[in-house]
RNA sequence: GGCGCCAUGGUCUAUCGGUUAGGACACGUCUCUUUCAAGGACGUAGGACGGGUUCGACUCCCGUUGGCGCUACCA
């Protein structure tokens, strides 16, 4: 049986590379038909952030990833919130400790400080110095005293494992590894620790995690040895650089997950971007569908280099999948954003919908984030009009402006059929009558009509907006001028 | 500093010894057009360097350089 986990720490918001992660677990829960199971890892009681749980879970059920076991949800391998296992992590320390292949330390962080800080100094290679893995409790006078637990560490030889991404033997020199904490003084369990033994005890068959924990492994392969368990097949993905190339982190600005939820991309594109983002499996191919994604995920695909986190693309890829979408379904997505500010009322009737489909419609194509249709389609919705200061000096301040669109407004009034073929007719005509052909006519009824040079079909936008107001927002112009 | 991972255009990537080194984004030009998009066409741009191995290396090996990661009672 497959089983997959997603274990994130509530220390702050989901980052892409925290989400990436949970994409390739997920895909590869679905695709194999296994089981995605989320855990929190709640193990640092100084980091912990109110609200990040929340946010995460949130984020996963925005991109329609619902976990099979974990907060919420339950399952028969819980609880699967860290803090609340706290005796198993115990009982399991207790049996290495007995077990002559962990101990207990009672140094002080001031003396493993001064210890490493002399290290340094030295020029020589920073560890702990194993003091109290062979003196006797009594020898450290250490009765009441905190402490944490260490692993023993093998001292002497090579541990190794078959990486699955790199496809390769990786090993390391055993007289270079800690003799690392696997419960700290609070009696909180480390990740280290902690996450092996739910690894283990959760029947967890493959773990996805970052490379960043490659140089660790000696110490996982350790810890399953002493515990006599079998180890979970590895795969470890490629880091998501931010663009200044380092390891994606809270202090790149832009790389909140929830952030891009909110800037208005969809989750088809977020999923296909970001599973491309370490993954591929053809290379010719850019977009996918979810279940195709979910079709060919495979650990066969992920590469084994980094990758810059650059959303010129995904910007792109959002473009495409809104354009995708059916008027209904965009009215549903841009609605809260027109909401938002003001745009449409909160509980708007039905002729204000059908009016905002139409507006919808010729923004659509030009639509790359759900957030932008407010700043797009605004003068649809109010009237008073913001002039961009490049239209006025082009177009409505010539001299000879107020009288075209005086004539445009005239025949415009009185013109039978409101349809986009007749306006669009009519308005060339009525320019030809005042002496201005094609664009320029054009161009200053576009200005006075929606106070952009730029935007949709002006005669779509002309028979959206309705005969009454075109003509007066016409004479406005006119008379401004 | 030590240890580890990695190395194809600006970015994401294909290539698993023999290709005019392919695709996508971005960028540029053209086209369509009232504008901006969208669409179509075309184009600029890549194997870090040095040694091997081989009839033949982007591909395999070694070294160099470079980037990144780890080096916590964080994960």
């Amino acid at each position: 049986m497959i089983r997959v986990r997603f274990a994130p720490s509530p220390t702050g918001s989901p980052h892409i590379g925290n989400i990436r992660t949970a994409i390739f677990d997920w895909l590869y829960a679905r695709h194999t038909g296994g089981k995605f199971v989320l855990r929190i890892e709640d193990t640092d009681q100084a980091r912990y952030v109110e609200g990040a749980l929340e946010e995460m879970m949130n984020d996963l059920r925005w991109m329609g990833m619902q976990w099979d076991e974990g907060p919420e949800v339950g399952g028969d391998f819980g609880p699967y919130f860290q803090s609340e296992r706290l005796d198993i992590y115990h009982k399991y320390a207790g049996e290495l400790i007995a077990a002559g292949k962990a101990y207990k330390c009672y140094c002080t962080s001031e003396r493993l400080t001064e210890m490493r800080e002399a290290q340094q100094a030295a020029g020589k290679t920073t560890g702990y110095d194993r003091r109290c893995r062979s003196l006797s409790e009594a020898e450290l006078e250490s009765s009441g005293k905190p402490y944490v637990v260490r692993f023993a560490m093998p001292e002497s030889g090579t541990s190794s494992y078959q990486d699955v991404v790199r496809g390769s033997e990786l090993s390391f020199d055993n007289s270079l590894q800690d003799d690392f904490v696997m419960l700290k003084s609070d009696g909180f369990p480390t990740y280290n620790f902690a996450s092996v033994v739910d690894d283990h005890l959760m029947e967890i068959s493959h773990v996805f995690r970052g490379e960043e924990y490659i140089s660790s492994m000696p110490k996982y392969i350790y810890l399953y040895e002493a515990l006599g368990w079998e180890q979970p097949v590895w795969v470890h993905v490629p880091l998501i650089l931010g663009p200044d190339k380092s390891k994606l982190s809270k202090r790149h600005g832009a790389v909140n997950f929830s952030s891009y939820i909110g800037e208005g991309y969809l989750p088809e594109a977020m999923i296909n971007f970001l599973a491309l983002l370490g993954w591929s499996d053809s290379g010719d191919k850019d977009l996918y569908t979810i279940d195709e994604l979910v079709e060919r995920f495979d650990i066969s695909g992920i590469i084994n280099h980094p990758a810059i986190f650059d959303s010129s693309k995904l910007l792109w890829m959002n473009g495409v999948y809104i354009r995708q979408k059916s008027i209904d379904e965009l009215l549903a997505l841009c609605l809260p954003y027109l909401q938002e500010v003001g745009l449409v009322p909160e509980n708007p009737d039905e002729p204000t919908l059908t009016y905002t489909k139409k507006v919808l419609a010729l923004i659509h194509d030009r639509l790359k984030l759900l957030s932008e249709a407010p700043e797009m389609s605004e003068f649809f919705f109010k009237d008073d009009l913001t002039f961009e200061q490049k239209g006025v000096d082009k177009w409505l301040a010539k001299p000879e402006t107020p009288a075209v669109l005086e004539h445009v407004a005239e025949r415009i009034e009185s013109l039978g059929d409101w349809s986009v073929e007749a306006i669009e007719a009519t308005v060339r005509e009525a320019g030809v009558e005042a002496g201005a052909e094609g664009g320029k006519v054009i161009h200053p009824v576009r200005v006075s009509v929606t106070g952009r040079t730029t935007g949709p079909g002006l005669f779509e936008t002309m028979e959206a907006l309705g005969r009454e107001k075109v003509v007066q927002r016409l004479r406005n112009a006119a008379g401004r001028a």
